[in-house]
DNA sequence: GTGAAAGCGCTAACAT
DNA sequence: ATGTTAGCGCTTTCAC
């Protein structure tokens, strides 16, 4: 079924038939009414592709996942973001449209979806420091937000981010309240911004407490079980070891707990973890998990608001920047452990 | 720039410039040459919705993911299978276009994406039992591949799916060729079909050794850390405990593993434990986890083959069903434990 | 309030 | 080997 035959159906123009499904005020009350009736009977939907080519506008937006050949931090975290911007694009009867492509090829991705004028946006993902993507979106100007930011000079572009550098910062005051003075911290590796802001946020901390950090007691590195399990090893065996640990991810936090089993120490009397991990898909129906502490804050939830947010630039049609900085929440658990007096 | 604007820039026609570009042998080499060089030059690339308009391919594949109120098996598995897809249509030049909707809409987000022809083809996730999604995809005609199997009597489609039932028999095989004699499984929800078929496994393993399978030692639940850890008290709390687990996923595992080491148990020693998962993104590169063994067959990969298998259909405009069934590896590692001998 | 006609950017007969 | 023309399904002036 199409709008030329709907409309013949009805006796009917297609500028009217067309008029009528899109809302024009133009249309009289009674044939709008017959019109829609019709559609749904026979099961209308316009075709999208001749609508786009018709109004220039796609009703799509562009998700870019670069697949590089070491596995990194980014396969967990898009499911949850992807679910999130998808739900958002739903509701506003947009598209979702992925190209997952091997790194190298990004920048001949984005050019291409543009030329194409595929998308009328894009979400980028995974930003570093001096991002060369930034400038290019910028030349080829076409709406983007940028889930996460590029720590450099320029921050003249659309974001949404996690306050790492705060969740951060209150895990370990917290920790500090509860009278711990040597903590140590497991890291994503560093060149990633969200990860040096993370480590800056535990700095911050150390220095309102005029606690001094020590460097053995911060690593960083892949965000993987093995990672977790030496990293805590390595500390824990130390003659100066840490009382609680900040953990910064699930995945690592499970090594974290092999060692702890393995060194014959108990979680929450001999040791305590706070994790941070964004990902709430990993847990129950988000619930806290059992096993360790989490400040939660849902990169699924980041998801959504960077699709809103492209939208809404979209419609504006005013590109001047918007930034989202979202707080994360501290749940706490029982493996936290117990106050410990000095 | 466009295919006008370029033809007059070549003082060629659109008609032989589009032919050249996409490689109609009718077109003189020379010519070719000059146009595809002004092409690359110019930055243009075709738009999609004006070729698709005019050739009535979309060139796109559509994947719709229900997003539940529960959390359900489905969130950790799309990552994995999208990526893998996702490579496939990049390298075919095709677009993949994901809708993420509430479960409720997933019927009428079929019928659009067939009544807008935004795509040329879809894929199915997570089949159950009968699934009605099947019978609408055939009436409204479009090609389609479904990741699983549903386990009815009408297997007239094409899927790709992982051999669940071999793997859970080979993997409590290799338990009693170790000298076990109880063994407990750990499942998911069985009205899932794959859980279905694990059970069926690990009962035909069963049947061949001729060992009766306790009922008590077989629980199916969401598959979450804190099942695994309940499931797993509950079996070794027993007087007739287990001395081996079977774990049908990795999540559960993580719960399964607290479980052992509160009950003060040693993985290996006193009991062990084989996982199967298939989502290889929580692995550091793909590499054997160091706390469990697993019977690895990637989700990526079957990613792939659907990708790969739809867009042969659609090609070949053939539609008689096909079908891949994925055997997976068993990978030993340390924590299966030691040889028991009766 | 409704309709006729042009056009979005491309491909595919049908010429030549 | 190249060009002319029609048309994919829709929206959008412009007329009435």
């Amino acid at each position: 079924m199409n709008l030329k035959k709907l409309s013949t159906l009805l006796g009917l123009s297609q500028t009217t038939v067309s008029r009528a499904l899109n809302d024009y005020p133009e249309v009289s009350e009674a044939t709008r009414a017959r019109v829609k009736a019709a559609a749904t009977a026979h099961n209308y939907t316009a075709n999208t592709r001749a609508k786009s080519l018709a109004t220039g506008r796609s009703m799509a937006i562009g998700h870019v996942i670069p697949i590089s050949t070491r596995h990194e931090i980014v396969n967990p975290i898009f499911a949850d973001f992807i679910a999130g911007a998808g739900e958002v694009y739903s509701r506003n009867n947009h598209d979702m449209l992925l190209s997952v492509v091997p790194d190298k090829d990004e920048e001949r991705t984005y050019r291409e979806l543009a030329g194409k004028a595929s998308v009328d946006g894009v979400i980028m993902h995974g930003p570093r420091p001096n991002d060369p993507r930034i400038k290019l979106l910028k030349s080829l100007s076409i709406p983007f937000v940028v889930h996460g930011r590029a720590s450099d000079g320029d921050t003249d572009y659309s974001w949404v981010d996690v306050n790492n550098r705060r969740s951060f910062e209150r895990a370990a005051n917290f920790l500090f309240d509860l009278g711990h003075v040597r903590l140590g911290l497991i890291n994503g590796l560093e060149f990633m911004d969200f990860a040096r802001r993370r480590k800056d946020g535990f700095l911050d901390a150390h220095r309102q407490r005029g606690i001094a950090a020590d460097p053995a007691l911060m690593v960083s590195g892949e965000m993987a079980e093995d990672v977790g399990y030496q990293s805590a090893r390595d500390m824990l065996g130390r003659a100066e070891a840490p009382t609680a640990l900040i953990v910064s991810s699930m995945i690592m936090a499970i090594g974290v707990r092999r060692a702890i089993g393995d060194m014959g120490l108990k979680m929450g009397r001999d040791i305590s973890v706070i994790i941070h991990d964004d990902v709430l898909s990993y847990l129950p129906n988000g619930a806290d998990i059992p096993i360790f502490t989490a400040t939660k804050s849902s990169v699924h939830h980041a998801g959504q608001l960077c699709a809103q947010m492209l939208l809404d630039i979209i419609r504006a049609k005013d590109q001047t920047p918007r930034h989202t900085l979202l707080e994360t929440g501290l749940t706490v658990g029982e493996s936290t452990g117990p106050l410990r007096q000095r």
